[in-house]
DNA sequence: CTAGGGTTAG
């Protein structure tokens, strides 16, 4: 029916038309319409809309089925509504239908995502949970969980949880081991993911384009672009293609070292192999420029990446933004944030952020405030990093009652303070001779570091 | 028709 097509073409607006008026048209709907719909509404984060199909369904009378729930409890953990998602098993209960190990691996990834970091003990609950209903754990839920422990930095629980996994007679593949070779690379331990590389081999898997890549970003984070180099070079060896990510990588590394030049001989050479450079391909080399304090150069690529018929983003803007601020010009940086909204890109919380902290920089508070005052109006609630960002501009001009004030807004707020929060508020208030408010609070920080 | 891995901004 007509309503399948438009999701295999993702044409998601036409999809969602025509599921509101297929009665109008006398159409039935079905779950094998219904489930794709929900799907591809899920996969584009668009969970509004997945939730107003899935209540049209019940509507409709339409039985929903284990995989439209699966859907849903994706749809709502992508979302980061995971109690909402948590809540969905109970309901699929209510309907008679078991939730199985999709679902559960579907919520333990949920809680492991990098947006729900600290939350791995939530996870590790889930798995028990689906321990208590006799649902076994897979080579997918110990892989989302080693992930989960990587981005949360905790690489020995994620050690740990690769030797259970063997434990329990589970082979660790390929995405097992790409998991932990990043963890181990983003975590200061690129020695340990070589070895791991090498094991991997030994036990006859083969390193995938993934691997490539998470090895290559270990060299390039440590600046060894040699080494980053030679990998690189193997890709080709190994039958494999090097892929938009790979050239991002090497080319955002060129960039941060002030290679500008191996940077954009990389982009050139994107396109001698048939991949096409991307928007955030352009992104690092335009942040690359931004960091030479090369705005104009940065604008012109920035041009220069729209003649090819690729459009500006969010990220895009926010690196002009930030590299205006930097130069000094926060208002030039202001008239980027107009720009974007006549574009009708939409700014986000690093895009306020940024831009305050230009002004903070420049000791031009009032201004900041209006900054602040802007995104609540786009109903952006200040975050962590606003409130950094402002408590360190009153530090700076000598306000310490106002910058502490912030600080106890901000824990009244139920906001946690992180790291930088405690540096700004030890270096620069502490020094001073001022005592916040906070000193409870502050304990507390400094045991969570 | 449902679940897991890689780059980029404050």
């Amino acid at each position: 029916m007509l309503l399948l097509a438009y999701v295999r073409n993702l044409e998601l607006h036409c999809a969602y038309d025509a599921f509101t008026r297929a009665q109008d048209y006398g159409f039935k709907l079905s779950l094998t319409s219904c489930n794709p719909l929900l799907s591809a509404l899920a996969k584009e984060n668009k969970i509004g809309d997945v939730e107003y199909v899935y209540k049209e369904m019940i509507k409709r009378r339409i039985q929903p089925n284990l995989y439209t729930f699966n859907i849903l409890i994706n749809g709502l953990c992508r979302a980061g509504k995971l109690t909402k998602a948590e809540d969905v098993i109970e309901d699929m209960k209510a309907w008679g239908i078991s939730p199985n190990v999709v679902t559960y691996n579907t919520l333990v990834d949920g809680y492991c995502k990098r947006g729900s970091a600290g939350k791995m003990y939530k996870a590790e609950a889930i798995m028990k949970e689906m321990l208590a209903n006799k649902i076994y754990p897979n080579e997918v839920t110990f892989n989302t969980l080693i992930d989960g422990f990587c981005k949360d930095e905790n690489v020995l629980a994620a050690k740990k949880t690769f030797e259970e996994m063997q434990m329990q007679g589970l082979k660790p593949n390929v995405v097992t081991y790409n998991s932990l070779i990043n963890g181990l690379c983003n975590n200061d331990k690129l020695e340990e993911a070589v070895d791991l590389w090498d094991k991997m081999v030994d036990f006859g898997l083969k390193p995938n384009i993934v691997t490539y890549n998470a090895l290559i970003n270990g060299f390039c984070k440590k600046k060894m672009m040699k080494e980053a180099t030679k990998v690189f070079d193997d890709i080709t060896n190994q039958e494999l293609v090097p892929n938009a990510i790979t050239f991002n990588t090497m080319i955002d590394a060129y960039c941060k070292e002030g290679m500008m030049d191996e940077g954009f001989a990389l982009c050139n050479s994107m396109l001698d192999e048939g991949i096409w450079p991307i928007v955030s391909t352009y992104n690092c080399l335009i942040a690359g420029l931004c960091r030479k304090r090369d705005l104009r150069a940065a604008k012109e690529l920035l041009n220069e990446m729209e003649n090819k018929g690729l459009k500006a983003n969010v990220v895009t803007y926010n690196i002009l933004i930030d590299g205006s601020c930097k130069d000094g010009k926060s208002r030039n940086a202001e008239k980027l944030l107009n720009e974007m909204f006549n574009l009708g890109l939409k700014s986000n919380h690093v895009t306020y952020n940024t831009l305050m902290d230009g002004y903070c920089m420049e000791g031009k508070l009032k201004a900041a405030l209006n900054v602040r005052a802007r995104m609540e109006k786009e109903r952006k609630q200040p975050n962590v990093v606003t409130y950094n960002v402002l408590i360190k501009g009153y530090c700076k001009i000598g306000k310490l009652e106002a910058a502490n004030g912030l600080l106890n807004e901000m824990l009244e707020k139920g906001l946690n303070p992180n790291r930088t929060t405690y540096d700004i508020v030890r270096l620069e208030m502490l020094e001073k001779g001022f005592i916040p408010d906070i000193e409870g609070h502050l304990y507390n920080i400094s045991s969570m570091s």
